[in-house]
DNA sequence: CCTATAGCCTGACGGC
DNA sequence: TGCCGTCAGGCTATAG
């Protein structure tokens, strides 16, 4: 699930249910999730505490406690949040657990547990020690730092898209996406790619994640137009009709319109 | 430095 | 039905 929209929509879901309410406690039901610090550090730095301001770097979501500290969170492929009082809306992978004192919990939830969660000082100097690019939706992603990026890779642009030390917060899912809208084939070379197709690619990757978040990240409610409306190996292009392609780029499966997709 | 790949972890699904 | 292989919206370490 979780790319830059998920993890959007997951941190206006944190910032609408969690806010400014005391940690009772915090249950940490499977240790190995955890990064660079130990059990007893997290409970540490959690119990009695308030969570205050959400912020979001690409993949990564971050919350701010009274005490300065930051509660980051990775959701790897399954993680997402889950708040809740009664037990039988329990989420059914729960790896941390915080309870608020107004009986209320806030689960963590991640099934393949190939999320990530830590306890750090200072959040900008996480996004450097994890070497991640500028947010896909910052203003500090202006075109000509998009185009630089871009253009010295000799990768197929899928994967370029998808490499977090260039730009944080693309996946598999919405590369696809990007480069469908963008018409652009996704196993071009980023370097082979002129002017005109890098500011459609910059225009369309600012606007298919808003769309997105717009939507609160959930794929049936996009456009019909959207071509992961259509993912899948019977799926038909939204624009010409014909049977989508799929292929292996960067470990991953890609799926795009080779009629639409020329370029 | 760059790029591509295997491995991590669990569960759902399809074919036999 | 049961078993087995494959696959999944991610990242890292490693090899070339």
């Amino acid at each position: 699930m979780p790319e830059l929209p998920d993890v959007e929509t997951f941190r206006r879901y944190l910032s609408a249910t969690s806010l400014h309410k005391k940690i009772k406690a915090v249950n940490i039901l499977s240790p190995e999730i955890l990064e660079q610090i130990s059990v007893p550090q997290l409970k540490e730095g959690l119990k009695g505490k308030y969570f205050e301001t959400t912020l979001r770097h690409g993949k990564y979501l971050c919350v701010l406690l009274d005490s300065s500290k930051c509660l980051v969170m990775h959701f790897g492929m399954t993680g997402f949040l889950k708040y809740f009082m009664k037990a039988e809306k329990e989420p059914p992978h729960e790896r941390l657990l915080i309870s608020f004192t107004n009986r209320y919990h806030l689960a963590y939830d991640c099934q393949r547990k190939l999320g990530k969660i830590t306890l750090v000082d200072d959040f900008n100097q996480f996004i450097q020690d994890k070497n991640l690019g500028p947010d896909a939706l910052s203003s500090d992603l202006d075109f000509n730092t998009f185009k630089e990026a871009i253009i010295q890779r000799r990768a197929s642009i899928k994967a370029v898209l998808m490499n977090q030390k260039v730009i944080a917060g693309v996946g598999n899912i919405y590369s696809d996406e990007i480069l469908f809208q963008a018409q652009i084939h996704p196993k071009i070379p980023g370097e082979q790619l002129g002017d005109k197709q890098l500011r459609r690619l910059f225009l369309v990757l600012e606007k298919v994640l808003e769309t997105a978040i717009d939507h609160q990240a959930n794929p049936e409610k996009f456009p019909q137009s959207y071509i992961t409306r259509h993912r899948g190996s019977k799926g038909k292009c939204p624009k010409c009709k014909r049977q989508l392609k799929k292929t292996k780029i960067s470990g991953r499966t890609a799926y795009y319109c080779a009629n639409c997709q020329k370029i």
